[in-house]
DNA sequence: CCGTTTGGAGTACAAATGTTCACTTTTAGC
DNA sequence: GCTAAAAGTGAACATTTGTACTCCAAACGG
């Protein structure tokens, strides 16, 4: 079925049915989850894929879900894999004399917490001063995502509180215990005094560039 | 009930149905979007959030949705709002022995697509490969932000098509013209043949540690 | 040309949905 | 303590939901 360009309406009886129509349908989808962040229910997708019959709705959901564009969750209900956000990242590759990618409305649709943030209730953020973490190209001025927990593993970059403040260095033991090392030379090794104040540890980090300009 | 910045839990002592208990059924609904990237039914909400009665989510919803965190579409369905993704900001400092210092008003919140994202509609991610950059420290693996133009100034990173391939490089110019240089002396300066296919500007930078942990 | 496959329409129905209403419990202000 | 507001319960109900089923027409592959 296909859509009179001027009116809207609906042309019946006019052929459309082909494998290939299923990237259609995705676009619809992908369009409607950047606006509202949702798939809605089948008689909602209904209209916006422009289908006749909720079973039809079924079905291309099925397919899609096959291709690995979204997937349900354990009470059955339809949510976007991870199929389905990868074309709001740029490919790498480009055909030559035709530089401009896909330049659909919807590459900002991923969010970029989805990217650093798995577990919102837990996750918060920390400005990074100095630059005692420059080895492990942390860098002053960037942002880093914490999560906080009690607990680390040797080798973790940690957030923890010494002296009252905060700061980031990577978690290490050894014979006599815990210790806090900065990954820059010109900063000591911390052995904190009492027990280790920890908040969390450091998932991810957010850079802006181009500061100035 | 106040939720304690660094260790998240519950400052006892106080009673569990208040006002302020909507911070908890946020930190709810936040970590099963995170996970599933949607708002199910209500008596799903209603395990969720362990409540008795659909009708008690139904106000849950309508609270948050006063507080700015969910909207509704059109269709009536509970959708995100913009401060649904906001996070917490830690402070700098803590007072020693009693980690817990701010209280809600010394906490500022923000959303990390605004930190990094100026205009949505020109920017899109692209994953780096490679260590050519490795000198302006962005890495294998990073995700970089990059604001689509077609001009830039030299000293800028940029995205740019070479031989049909993008790449992230610092522009530059001399007296023969325009250059993409590497950050890696282990890579040659690259002067391109015939114009320079310029995709965008590299504006910031997301990367995501731990990845294996 | 004909049978098969595929995408969709249409119908039917048990189950689930969102909302309302009256009611109870808890909390906070005085 | 007393009281009013806030938060949650539980039942009721019209609507909507998802799915199973049959049927149909176009596309496909010899």
């Amino acid at each position: 079925m296909l859509i009179h360009p001027l009116t809207g309406a609906l042309l019946p009886g006019v052929p459309m049915r082909t494998a290939s129509s299923d990237p259609h349908y995705l676009s619809c989808l992908q369009d409607y989850y950047a606006r509202w962040r949702c798939i809605p229910a089948y008689e909602k997708l209904r209209r916006i894929l422009h289908l006749a019959s909720r079973s039809a709705v079924g079905k291309v959901l099925e397919r899609l879900r096959l291709q690995g564009f979204l997937e349900r969750t354990p009470d059955g209900d339809w949510v976007p894999a991870r199929r389905f956000f990868e074309r709001f990242v740029a490919g790498q590759h480009v055909q030559a004399g035709q530089p401009a990618p896909d330049t659909e409305a919807g590459l900002t649709t991923l969010l970029l917490d989805d990217l650093l943030v798995e577990t919102p209730s837990r996750t918060l953020l920390l400005t990074v001063r100095g630059d005692s973490m420059s080895g492990a190209n942390i860098f002053e001025g960037d942002v880093v995502i914490v999560e906080r927990q009690a607990t680390a593993l040797p080798g973790e970059i940690v957030v923890a509180a010494v002296d009252g403040e905060l700061t980031v260095k990577r978690l290490d033991r050894d014979a006599e215990g815990w210790l806090l090392r900065p990954e820059n030379p010109a900063y000591p090794v911390l052995r904190p005094a009492g027990a280790l104040e920890l908040m969390g540890v450091v998932t991810g980090l957010a850079r802006r560039l181009r500061r100035g300009a």
